[in-house]
DNA sequence: CGGTGCATGTAAATCGTTACATGATTCA
DNA sequence: TGAATCATGTAACGATTTACATGCACCG
């Protein structure tokens, strides 16, 4: 009957119930579900799922399919939501972590050539526009949807939004970039008929510095 | 005399050389230089370092401080900045991770009330708002420096730029989320007297989906 | 015929964090 | 006096990824 547990979940936990607080859904569901929250591999999945279950925090219901194999629907407690909420409230948000190799590369630009940063650049574009593209897609379908209750589309709608406001900025910001690199390149070819530290003058306070 | 060694390098093995090309520091500084790039903790970074430099991408020497313990200044050898090269120029970057509890408890607002989720969304503003301020004096830092070339610079400039831009643009998304919260609030003081599918379709309508 | 989607799991390896250790200096 | 900065390391634990395993259905 203790209602404070001992085995202390970890942020995937969390990220679980949330997603589980709005729907039932299965394990393999759930890992395109957490894309958007916490990001993670079915095969730290399963087990937490398993683990949570045997916790009280979830429930599931076997699922007969043909055709496709079955599948375990998993469905949050009472003391799962419960969990959620005093952690939603209590507990103050980690940081946020980062890890894009991508910006290695742009800081360590200066190791190849125009072309290549360029490239790199260009390539990043791309991605970011057809996640956008798809995103877009998604935003849509919620809008659409004929809904409960809004509350439980709420967080999704809004995160949607976010994503695609930053990455639409970061689209931008790679423009920015590319012109930079294209004028740099204008100055240099004038290289060969001024001096050095008029170069780098000219590089710091017309293409380096000011923002076109 | 092999070139392509066997013991292939982590991300942060990259990051660490990146840093370093650009100039010879401690693990103690790569630390912080690394926040932007690629975070690590020290104890990931000091064995690593060692590991490298028993690879021959990296070389130290010792300086003794008064005052101060003393520190290994690491330097990228020429082997470390031709990895360094290969692996920006020929490996695809992988994927963007983002880890960030605040988009769980976004995502699961609806388990609280509106004053909670307003602190949570007020204080993810303070933080994003301090974070900009610090980097603003980063940036304008690198802008008054004494450069010798510009290229050494560039990344460092152009990534400072790019986190600021971004986490702008999230401030600008908190504060539209706060109005659809507040406009939520007011549609739900009418429930009392309107009938619930009346209330869904204005929640719907007018402060969920329309971008005020 | 080959790839993708559906569906669930385990084992091994790597990556990353927290905790353990030490110690002088400076600033409030 | 207590916290912060400088400075380097190791050990234990927890989190995450990659690889191993299986198998049917559908599409081109």
């Amino acid at each position: 009957m203790k209602i404070g547990n001992e085995d202390r979940m970890n942020t995937l936990g969390y990220a679980i119930l949330s997603v589980l607080g709005r729907k039932p859904c299965s394990g393999y569901q759930l890992a395109s579900y957490l894309e958007l929250l916490w990001p993670a591999k079915h095969s730290q999945i399963y087990p937490l799922l398993s683990k949570m279950e045997q916790n009280g925090l979830l429930v599931f219901e076997h699922v007969e399919q043909t055709g496709k194999p079955d599948k375990k629907i998993y469905s949050i407690t009472e003391k799962g939501r419960e969990a959620l909420g005093t952690w939603v409230t209590t507990e103050e948000p980690g940081y946020p972590i980062i890890r894009d190799e991508f910006l290695i590369k742009m800081y360590s630009m200066w190791t190849t050539d125009e072309n290549n940063a360029k490239k790199l650049i260009q390539d990043r574009i791309s991605k970011l526009k057809l996640k956008v593209t798809l995103r877009e897609k998604k935003i849509a379908k919620v809008e659409n949807e004929q809904v409960e209750t809004v509350s439980e589309h709420f967080g999704r709608y809004v995160l949607l939004h976010r994503s695609n406001l930053l990455d639409n900025e970061e689209i931008s910001w790679c423009h920015w970039v590319l012109k930079l690199i294209e004028n740099s390149n204008v100055i240099k070819l004038l290289l060969g008929i001024i001096s050095a530290g008029a170069f780098n003058k000219i590089v710091q306070g017309v293409t380096f510095f000011s923002e076109l």
